[in-house]
DNA sequence: GTCTATATCCCGATAGAC
DNA sequence: GTCTATCGGGATATAGAC
């Protein structure tokens, strides 16, 4: 388990602590604050073995971007092929747990371009996934792809979700309880559409 | 014109040129790159000056939100009295002049209080006019407000137009098409219904 | 694999001359 | 209102001992 991939953990673990410890940097201070001193503390070594594990601290924050990818795909395999995918799909995308790295790693992804080129790998492999689980869910329930395009639909949820958890990070919450009960009712009744019912 | 408020532009310009310059270099190369020293270069002036007129470097980031701010208020209000207010909506939170910035900001607020504060009364203030705006337009249609409530259609217009251009400023333009022809036909659609038939 | 030490540079903020 | 000069500190990155 702690042997992730290939011989990559011969060490004492401090590489994924470092890579750990600046996701928790990021996260609570900003990119700005995740600088090799203040990751390396925070990983309980010192500065200079940053520069051991990572050329720079560009390549750094690649590879946090890359860890937490791999988990947020996994789950999103997982969650998207049981259950209802249209309501798992809301759910996924409305925690918050995530919310302020993916604020820091686009910010990022604006001005460094091999954050961006990451970046955009990612949100296209979530974009595929995601859009699979929403047209086999649609397509069951014999909604009109023509008209409902499964893209559009995916788009529409798991950014409605995202929208709602950025805005709650700044104290907004203007209009969200109107929001997430009309996206639950138009949940539920696509929901209660006799499956096969289109056929 | 120079002369916006009170008596703020007693200077030769060198405050309005500070705040300029700090909004150029956070959309170029983030809120990291606008330190004193770069931002007085940008300005034409020596890095001292940024505290005679700025407190802090903080306070600097709040001025040049506050000024961002009422510029997009003021468009926004003259837009959405004429001509359609949803295709209005549409287009005007689909320019990309200001999604860089924005982003910042949004990164910004997630770490500093003063900025969260701002932002976040910011963002409500746009979220009135534009619900006020979409109200009217719904009513004037018929649409029913219990089924269709005006702050969750204007959340769903503004939102997605945003993501479009977040998504496209990192590259990912996945389903774009797909998601600008079918909220473009919904928007025509109810476009399309004779005003005054609902009632 | 982890450390100490160091080179080189930039940071926010202040003091005080003009 | 704008400048020069400076304090105290932190940044990335490298060299080389253990």
């Amino acid at each position: 388990m702690a042997q992730s991939r290939k011989a990559k953990a011969a060490d004492g673990g401090a590489r994924l602590r470092l890579i750990e410890a600046t996701a928790k940097v990021m996260r609570d201070e900003g990119y700005a604050a995740a600088t090799s001193r203040r990751v390396a503390t925070e990983a309980g070594v010192k500065q200079a073995l940053v520069y051991y594990y990572f050329p720079s601290m560009d390549d750094l924050f690649v590879e946090v971007l890359r860890a937490g990818a791999e988990v947020s795909l996994a789950r999103m395999r997982d969650a998207l092929t049981d259950d209802d995918p249209l309501l798992t799909l809301w759910s996924l995308n409305g925690e918050s747990r995530m919310t302020a790295l993916n604020t820091e790693f686009m910010a990022l992804a604006n001005h460094r371009k091999v954050i961006r080129v990451e970046l955009k790998a990612y949100a296209e492999r979530v974009r595929d996934i995601e859009t699979a689980a929403v047209a086999v869910s649609l397509r069951a329930r014999g909604v009109d792809p023509q008209a409902f395009p499964p893209v559009v639909v995916s788009m529409l949820i798991a950014q409605t979700a995202r929208s709602l958890c950025n805005e709650s990070a700044v104290g907004v919450t203007l209009g969200h309880d109107e929001m997430r009960a009309f996206v639950e009712r138009q949940l539920r009744t696509l929901a209660a559409v006799t499956p096969g019912s289109g056929r």
